[in-house]
DNA sequence: GCCAACGTTGGC
DNA sequence: GCCAACGTTGGC
């Protein structure tokens, strides 16, 4: 099994809104960069773990676990000319942009902030802590894994 | 293939 | 709202 973190916006779509998608699962769309398309073609795979993160907003961490429930398929948002991600380069016959379905695990008993994260010497290796990096998913490594998770 | 211009991300 | 960092685009 592998273990992901992936960013997104709450006030765009936060884990409390994840939790209310039927079946608590819904597909990751609008990724828009093909370090991050790969990643969600390549490598993840069903019943791989992911850290929720909530980025761009008061108290930007990590609040949430959710899993792979469907592999890399599609992002058929690209195909939308309505579509806030809508991307006329994206040919249905061969799609550009790929996402994966996540479905909620838990809530954290807190937000283990970013500066919380920053802190840690364990986590220096950690994409999300390293300067300059955007990467909206990323992985990370058991050590990692279970070491923010023994921070909460 | 280089690189300047531009757009986006996301912390602060 | 600012801006540093980075990715993408497109002219050459």
């Amino acid at each position: 099994m592998n273990y992901w973190l992936m960013k997104s916006e709450p006030n765009e779509f936060s884990i409390d809104d994840l939790i209310k998608q039927p079946a608590q699962t819904e597909h990751w769309d609008g990724v828009r960069n093909y370090q991050a398309r790969n990643m969600m073609r390549d490598e993840m795979k069903i019943g791989d773990r992911v850290f929720f993160y909530h980025s761009n907003c008061d108290v930007p961490g990590i609040v949430g676990i959710m899993e792979v429930v469907k592999e890399g398929y599609p992002d058929f948002t690209a195909f939308d000319p309505d579509d806030k991600h809508f991307d006329p380069k994206s040919d249905p016959k061969q799609p550009r942009w790929m996402m994966v379905d996540v479905k909620f695990i838990k809530k954290l008993s807190r937000t283990i902030s970013l500066k919380e994260l920053k802190q840690q010497p364990e986590l220096t290796e950690l994409s999300l802590v390293r300067r300059g990096n955007r990467l909206s998913i990323m992985p990370v490594t058991k050590q990692q894994w279970d070491f923010i998770l023994s921070l909460e």
